[in-house]
DNA sequence: TAAAAATACTCCATAGGTATTTTAT
DNA sequence: ATAAAATACCTATGGAGTATTTTTA
């Protein structure tokens, strides 16, 4: 299981449409399609319903979704959290 | 960044030796250095001092490995409750 | 001098892309 | 008719391996 299969499904939640999603991840709709679908098997849950437009997490979906979120947040509070501390040089190592 | 990344810090912080931690995480010692030098390159951030044995984290390292163990023990929480939801046939999809 | 980490490669699994078809509105 | 997702196929990045060479204790 990947991170970015996470910030894929956060975003076709909150977007309700792969394509949409795809360009706001920065990949192709055939990539983050695969990617899901790939998450799915993993999982073995079924995350979205695409049997209507605009799509919809499912029962089981939504609760993956919540977590993955927590996932995805703090992924991205270590990144920014990196960032700093990176440039800060009174928490340089010193050498 | 890969989730793998985390685990293998994760576990060289508990065991203080990159060839157990590697074994522990089923990978080839190479495979787990390179891996952390992947992720130390993209954070920026030195996470462990190797000039003495046994590895010990550094000052920045220590703060990365806080929100890391919570990264993973959120997403081995997600991994857990997939498969208990996967066989739990109440909350299965209704086709 | 023995254990541990780094380096130098090679390989291949899979994330990602393009083109196209199928499925919903 | 049109927007959106799936499918088929291809490419290439990088995760993982083996063999070997530094390092550290």
């Amino acid at each position: 299981m990947l991170l970015r299969q996470l910030e894929y499904i956060v975003a076709v939640d909150r977007l309700r449409n792969f394509t949409k999603a795809a360009d706001e991840c920065c990949v192709t709709q055939p990539t983050l399609s695969a990617q899901i679908k790939s998450l799915e098997n993993y999982l073995g849950i079924k995350i979205f319903d695409r049997s209507q437009h605009p799509v919809l997490p499912t029962e089981q979906g939504k609760l993956i979704l919540e977590q993955a979120r927590g996932i995805v947040s703090q992924y991205r509070d270590l990144v920014v959290f990196s960032k700093k501390l990176s440039q800060n040089r009174f928490l340089r190592p010193q050498i």
